[in-house]
DNA sequence: TAAATAAACGGAGGCACCTCCGCTTTAGTG
DNA sequence: CACTAAAGCGGAGGTGCCTCCGTTTATTTA
């Protein structure tokens, strides 16, 4: 692995520096408009604000898919940093809690991405295990480091954490569905604090 | 959801008479526009040559899917019509062979909607139920005639067969892909007449 | 620093999508 | 029939997609 935080492609011969400049910055306002417009969101509109000719775009990337994917790839790289981050700010249980609730900001993006998501994750399969991987593995750093500070029980691990979370997928589209998986987190924290250093 | 629903079948408000035209020609003309140019065959072109303005295809079939849906399901339609009339017409065990030819230029269509089939099939799950289980159907009445008949084995049953076919499927796209599936027919037919009676 | 070269840019142009709404046709009704 | 309401039609027009290629720019070389 290079050390080049936005590079998908290992060891992909390096980019002059314009064309890395331009293709940073349409990763950037693309994770935006994806996010305030969905996955429809209008290519050229993308181009525009990043300030490119639509050319550009396309020649970065190829398909509208392969734009979703390097969005998609940077948030789950964003999410499993701040897990470094946060453990770095906070007490092990703090920090545990509030990176829950950035995993929830992180599904609702996904769900905006689900139908391109889909076609994706059975189409380029490297996607979903790469990616499941380091969020679970990011988890499972906060829960053990929590655990063995005494800050919460020691008997659970990660996985029963992640399918604790299981809710917030299924959970319907309403208007208050952040407030509910706000809830659904603080419950959940709750009953890994009760009976720490049990 | 008991309003919109694909209205071929079901006894729906009967469209006025020239509707009804409109939207038959479409679909035909839609049918054979798929089979030559895929899924993406211009919906504008498909207006044209139905002879019709762009805003009645939208009308019909507000989406693509909704027109690759009922192609699809025009095409299972006329494969299961196609085993009755087959079956009334010749011999048990000819008219079986004479319609997994047919079968074959089914599988073919088939490929060629298949990344919109995909979809549809997941989305939509009804259509896969009723498709595959109209097709097996049909193929299942033409064992049992023959075998009755004498005129094949009867220790084999039709999802026996649908196995057999399978390699259909998984054959590469070549060009000579129809030939082959031809004579993987012959061999299946010949499998099967062989031990007839006995 | 200047010239040479490869890399990247950008946007015009052509095609397809899809909506909107004024016009046409059909199917009733007297 | 004549008339009318409802159903259906169609295509202009605004937008997005994507390709192509002449122009610009970063990097290398001298």
């Amino acid at each position: 692995m290079t050390t080049e935080a936005t590079r998908d492609a290992p060891a992909q011969k390096p980019l002059r520096a314009d064309a890395q400049r331009n293709r940073d910055k349409l990763v950037e306002v693309a994770a935006q408009m994806f996010a305030s417009d969905g996955v429809d969101a209008s290519l050229e509109e993308i181009a525009r604000r990043a300030g490119v000719g639509i050319g550009t775009l396309y020649r970065h990337f190829p398909t509208r898919e392969h734009l979703v994917e390097v969005v998609y790839r940077r948030e789950v790289e964003g999410l499993c940093h701040a897990a470094a981050e946060l453990a770095r700010l906070h007490p092990a249980d703090v920090a545990l809690e509030l990176w829950m609730q950035r995993f929830v900001d992180y599904i609702a993006t996904k769900r905006g991405l689900a139908t391109s998501l889909r076609l994706l994750l059975t189409t380029n399969s490297t996607l979903f295990s790469d990616t499941s991987g380091r969020v679970s593995g990011a988890m499972r750093g906060l829960i053990e480091a929590a655990a063995a500070d005494g800050k919460i029980r020691a008997d659970v691990d990660a996985s029963d954490v992640m399918h604790a979370l299981g809710g917030i997928y299924s959970a319907p589209n309403t208007p208050d569905w952040r407030e509910r998986s706000g809830r659904l987190v603080k419950l959940l924290m709750d009953g890994l604090r009760f009976g720490a250093k049990g």
